[in-house]
RNA sequence: GACCCCGUAGCUCAGCAGGAUAGAGCGCAGGAUUCCUAAUCCUGAGGCCGCGCGUUCGAAUCGCGCCGGGGUCACCA
């Protein structure tokens, strides 16, 4: 920020965060003012655009928020800071309102500062390091491997890869993880299905039991296995046979949830199995073995819970982790009644692996039906750093599907499942990934087939595509109509931009210098959708702007006999067709140049 | 019985590390195109922010208690 500042009269000064930037001068006031003001009051400072325009362009807070604790009154505090930045230049008017709010308003060049930043760092405008390069393990996904994955996946798949894009965005060093659940008797069930498809394709009629996976995908997957083994399987007791049914059944599935993930443009660094940390010397005994030493681990009863009482309660003593000192509401088994461990302490185990690698920061992002599983979690990660790791644990809530406002049905074990390849397929990857960023992730949301695909005002994605296409076409009229205008980038970073001074350009750049502190907050708060909402912003600024030119034709991009005029408004077409594909890029939607 | 999410305009949802007169889209009523894509724009009507109490200069936002909807609840994953 000090860079920025001591370039603050060089001519072709350039701002990316106007809002962080006076955050700055008006803490670095209130200190020269108020020497004995608290660090805690001025952290809780906020400069934002005030809800209502005629306030200003930036307001803030800072005066209410000092006062108390000083022991000043409110106004007393403001009208001491507006005094101070009457002697800044780029503050046009600034005054004291309401309980005690400051609101500035900016002088003009400063917004063309702003502007100019956009074109001068490109793709990487809006870039920050509220990260401050710390290591985050976002574990998103990680559907049982069992088969193609199902419409209930997709969001918290968006929702990962999207938070981990943004993250890395905002100075995280980000590792993008799936946790292959290959451990457990799910994946022997799957074995045994894949068996049965086995001997179908060596020309067996088969039935499919209930309780195994009947689904064809495991078809070719058996044919393979009879193209490889021939009979050699069949005659083989099943105990030899499984073993190697299980290593190429979980092979296909992993190909297939890859391939799945791949249609909506979503891949990950590394796929953790959980099978590695099974096994004697393995993670989860190591861990085990470590909980004890410190004392987290003792033998217990439990007690059923209250109100519901599972049919098959055995009261019996068993291996507990002492959650509860943690946060959670009762201690967790590590131990099955069978003497496996239990799915919770491989998990325990994972983290910790995890926490090893050097990751004080993880996400991970779950579907509704673990909202249980939340406390638990945290209290691992809690006990095994010793405090130092935190994880965040975003739920992704239930998606109904529907179809003209008729609920769809989507569960496994129903036959007729939706699968994701079936949605993206459908609809489209831009608009699946869009509407399903559109909505905070903790809220339950309808996803209605016939609305997402019709490319209408009912679809933000297509409103969003369009303001963007709308930049390629100004530029094409551009050529057309002023062929012997240079609109080439480097010309464009030498247009005028004071030539942008209606209220109408200096609202876009307003909306354009946004970008930064939005893309921040939303990094900050695991909270993609403040991106796809401020995206929608934009394009209404932008589509709002167009309009005008209607009306008025001194506010038309392109302007045949005043070129360095349209000079200028070319270079805020292109700032905000940069911002809009920064943020779609973070969303991992396409940017096209024309929507046909 | 316990825990977690949600409750804001007719509908779908933003806003919630407290801030000024609570927003958007759809729907409804009306308007805009000799001109860069009308896949757009403009205007209007529409609200006890589920209810109550509390915290304070100030509460849709924080706390407690209700009510309603969804999810989950040893040894599945």
């Amino acid at each position: 920020m000090s860079q920025e500042e001591g370039r603050a009269h060089r001519p072709k000064r350039t701002i990316m965060n106007v809002f962080a930037i006076f955050a700055a001068r008006v803490t670095d006031a209130l200190v020269r003012l108020y020497p004995s003001v608290s660090q805690e009051a001025l952290a809780r400072i906020v400069v934002e655009p005030p809800r209502d325009a005629g306030h200003g362009d930036l307001s803030t807070n800072a005066a209410m928020l000092v006062a108390r604790p000083l022991g000043r009154n409110p106004r007393e505090v403001a009208l001491a800071l507006v005094e101070h930045f009457r002697a800044d230049a780029d503050v046009a008017a600034v005054e004291v309102a309401g309980p005690g709010f400051i609101n500035f308003r900016l002088a003009t060049p400063i917004w063309h500062a702003a502007l100019r930043s956009v074109a001068e760092r490109g793709g990487d405008y809006g870039r920050s390091d509220v990260g401050r390069g710390e290591r985050v393990n976002v574990e998103y996904v990680s559907a049982n491997p069992t088969g193609p994955m199902h419409v209930g996946h997709t969001r918290g798949a968006v929702f990962g890869d999207a938070l981990a894009s943004l993250m890395a965005f905002s100075g995280y060093e980000v590792t993008r993880e799936y946790y292959i659940n290959d451990a457990g008797s799910q994946i022997d069930t799957l074995a045994r299905s894949t068996l049965l498809r086995y001997r179908e394709a060596l020309g067996e009629s088969i039935e499919i039991p209930s309780g195994f996976y009947p689904g064809d995908y495991l078809i070719p997957v058996g044919r393979a296995l009879a193209g490889e083994f021939g009979e050699t399987l069949r005659a083989m007791p099943e105990a030899e046979a499984l073993p190697l049914v299980k290593d190429r059944a979980l092979a296909a599935m992993m190909d297939l949830i890859r391939a799945d993930l791949a249609k909506l443009n979503i891949h990950h660094d590394v796929f953790f199995s959980e099978r590695q940390l099974h096994g004697p010397g393995g993670d989860v005994e190591l861990t085990l073995n470590w909980l004890r030493e410190q004392g987290m681990v003792y033998q217990g009863r439990l007690e059923p819970p209250k109100g519901k009482t599972p049919d098959e309660w055995e009261d019996r003593e068993q291996t507990l982790f002492r959650a509860t000192q943690y946060g959670d509401d009762i201690d967790r088994p590590l131990v099955k009644s069978n003497g496996q461990y239990t799915y919770f302490a491989a998990d325990i185990a994972y983290h910790r692996n995890k926490y090893l690698r050097g990751f004080n920061h993880m996400v991970n992002v779950l579907g509704a039906d673990h909202s249980g599983y939340v406390k638990r979690l945290e209290a691992a990660v809690n006990a095994i750093s010793h405090g130092e790791a935190e994880i965040d644990v975003r739920i992704c809530q239930l998606v109904r599907l529907m179809k003209n406002g008729e609920p769809f049905k989507m569960s496994k074990r129903s036959g007729d499942l939706v699968t994701l390849a079936d949605v993206v397929e459908e609809v489209g990857s831009d608009a699946v990934r869009f509407m399903l960023l559109y909505r905070r992730n903790d809220a339950a949301m309808d996803f209605d087939f016939a609305v997402v695909k019709e490319q209408s005002r009912d679809n933000p994605v297509f409103y969003v595509q369009y303001a963007h296409a709308r930049t390629y076409s100004i530029f094409r009229k551009v050529a057309e109509e002023m062929p012997a205008l240079d609109a080439s980038a480097a010309a464009l970073a030498e247009a005028d931009l004071s030539r942008l001074a209606s209220e109408a350009d200096l609202e876009l750049i307003r909306a354009l210098a946004q970008w930064p502190r939005i893309v921040a907050s939303a990094a900050s708060a695991h909270e993609p959708h403040r991106v796809a909402f401020y995206l929608y912003e934009l394009a209404a600024a932008f589509h709002g702007f167009w309009a005008k030119g209607n009306q008025d034709v001194a506010l038309r991009f392109v302007n045949a006999d005043d070129s360095k005029l349209t000079l200028a408004r070319l270079a805020l077409v292109a700032a905000v067709r940069q911002v809009l594909v920064n943020g779609l890029s973070l969303l991992g939607v396409s940017a096209p140049e024309e929507l046909s």
